[in-house]
RNA sequence: GGCCCCGUCGUCUAGAGGUUAGGACACUGGCCUUUCAAGCCGGCAGCACGGGUUCGAUUCCCGUCGGGGUCACCA
């Protein structure tokens, strides 16, 4: 039997992060066994504007490296691929639940049902609908029209024995019938609810393994219940455990996104990224510049594969030491017996950790592809840049080393690399250059470089040094004046990387433009 | 509240009767250093609790407590 899994997301505008976990653990169980992966979309719910909700979702995934061997945009022997466009077989099944009565058509005002519901909570017990509103014959139906009632279509749902279905992270489940309701599968309206198509549509794609999120466990029973009703094979269950807030056991929430933006465990991500946004001068929005949210990575210049990596060991892990592991190498691992029960806490600062390494690891043909679009979204680079240009990023590329761990993080050290005149951090200026003395310093190491003949990396360096010596300072005392006179600022490259690729004329203006700055000499 | 799931360092986890309870991230001390980043060396920190079973339980069973999920004419 051939494996075949489906992601289903239903179209909300944004690819949530514990959506691309499930989408992930569906698609590598499914190459794993060389099965199939399915993509569909599950937009029952007809209000919004499906294109449009749908495209950040693909994008999101496809960016990521998770395809799908049938769904939107390619296709495949089950379409369509839309739970919408799929509303004649959910009805048809409805009709065969009512016939073989497993279903009834239920007359009952939602006034009249809370009154149940409300007595039955005021005696302490469980609510069981007392059906007296469901036609169970023609008679009934046609009495219950002529009162002027409408009508949906209620599961009858079994009221003794159990099922116990095996889930193949947690082993056997039971739940008591009993305890189940008799849940609505099709509205007065007629379209029907989510459950209900959601059984039909996996029967009709031929999904063997469902595997989701743990909050779907309780929804199985009445799942089962209409599979088995209409004569199908129960698919195999999965129930991966939820992915919480950081620091916590807290289902991570699409409800929550405005308050995971000023969450502190987010913070340090979350504001680095808005500092990176705004540069490329993105509008930030709490619904997609969000770190629950996979654009927000996108945006700020995180790896995909970083966030795959990361992700899969959300939940799972192959041993006790592995934690990288390129794609084939994760999917020839996967299992879904090494996934873990319990529920697992988004970490942000792991995630920064695995991206680090893949940014480290990254070649610098893969570190130009992703930090020139930041510089060309900011301005410093044009969106045809010369060869010069490209070779002199690359140098920047290459000073900055692995100070660079997300490809957005290019504009902080680039910046002043690009521009005539940089911007001068007046704190800094303060700190550095309006000192007594560092304006004649400044003054004998623009000379000596002038005069150096031949400019170098080395040759900047001695003669920094030297003039240090002379002053009898150590080396410190001048070169973050040095630095701040040339970058504006306290933190950067190297310094000797800095002068070098900025170029004599370069750096000589520069000093002599700081050296404006430094006090005058007292005598 | 009913039902269901879960419970190893702060976090992700390894462990599947006998281990000095291992690793990673985070945190932290020191070294190095022109900033930052990195690097090197070191440290802190965990089996929720109580009963069983057993010669022996982190590991198996029961209970307690704790956490979470779910109980819609949402998906």
């Amino acid at each position: 039997m051939t494996v075949r899994t489906r992601f289903a997301p239903s179209p909300t505008g944004y690819l949530h992060i514990g959506g691309v976990r499930t989408a992930l653990f569906n698609w590598l169980f499914a190459r794993h066994h060389g099965g199939t992966f399915i993509l569909r979309i599950d937009d029952t719910d007809t209000a919004r504007n499906v294109d449009e909700a749908l495209q950040p979702i693909l994008d999101g995934l496809l960016w990521l490296g998770i395809d799908w061997d049938e769904g939107p945009r390619v296709g495949g022997p089950h379409e369509p691929y839309f739970q919408s466009q799929r509303a004649d077989r959910h009805c048809l099944a409805v009709e065969a639940l009512l016939a073989s009565g497993h279903a009834y058509r239920d007359f009952s005002r939602p006034e009249e049902l809370d009154l149940e519901r409300k007595a039955a909570q005021a005696a302490g017990a469980a609510f069981i609908y007392s059906r007296r509103f469901a036609a169970m014959t023609d008679a009934d139906c046609n009495r219950f029209i002529a009162e002027g009632r409408s009508s949906v279509v209620r599961l009858k749902m079994p009221r003794t024995g159990s099922l116990t279905i095996v889930d193949l992270v947690r082993g056997p489940v039971e739940f008591a019938w009993q305890r189940e309701q008799d849940h609505v599968i099709q509205r007065a309206n007629g379209s029907c609810l989510y459950h209900l198509a959601s059984v039909v549509d996996d029967q009709d794609l031929a999904i063997t393994h469902v595997i989701r999120a743990e909050e779907h466990l309780s929804n199985t029973p009445r799942q089962a219940f209409i599979a088995m009703s209409l004569g199908y094979k129960l698919p195999t269950y999965a129930h991966l455990p939820l992915v919480a807030e950081p620091g916590s056991r807290t289902k991570l929430s699409k409800r929550k996104l405005s308050q995971y933006l000023k969450n502190a465990d987010f913070s340090q991500i979350t504001d680095h990224g808005t500092r990176i946004a705004e540069r490329v001068g993105l509008t930030v929005q709490s619904d997609t510049f969000n770190p629950v949210v996979v654009d927000f990575y996108r945006e700020v210049g995180y790896l995909p594969w970083a966030i795959v990596n990361y992700l899969a060991l959300l939940g799972w892990s192959y041993d006790d030491h592995t934690e990288f592991f390129s794609r084939d190498e994760l999917i020839s691992r996967f299992s879904l017996e090494k996934i873990n029960s319990s529920p697992a806490s988004f970490d942000p600062k792991k995630l920064w950790a695995v991206q680090d390494h893949y940014m480290r690891g990254a070649t610098m043909a893969e570190k130009l592809a992703v930090m020139l679009p930041f510089l060309q979204r900011a301005g410093l680079v044009p969106s045809s840049p010369t060869a010069e240009t490209l070779s002199l990023v690359q140098s920047i590329v290459e000073a900055s080393g692995d100070r660079l761990k997300v490809a957005g993080d290019i504009l902080a050290y680039a910046d002043f690399f690009l521009v005539d005149h940089p911007l001068m951090d007046q704190a800094a200026v303060r700190l550095r250059l309006e000192k007594p003395g560092i304006g004649s310093l400044l003054g004998s190491y623009r000379k000596s470089i002038a005069e150096l003949s031949e400019f170098s990396k080395i040759s900047l360096e001695e003669s920094l040094k030297k003039i240090v010596a002379d002053a009898g300072l150590k080396t410190g005392d001048f070169v973050h004046a040095v630095r701040v006179a040339v970058t504006g600022k306290t933190v950067g490259p190297g310094l000797y990387d800095c002068l070098f690729i900025l170029g004599r004329e370069s750096v000589l203006r520069r000093i002599d433009s700081a050296i404006k700055l430094c006090p005058p000499a007292t005598t």
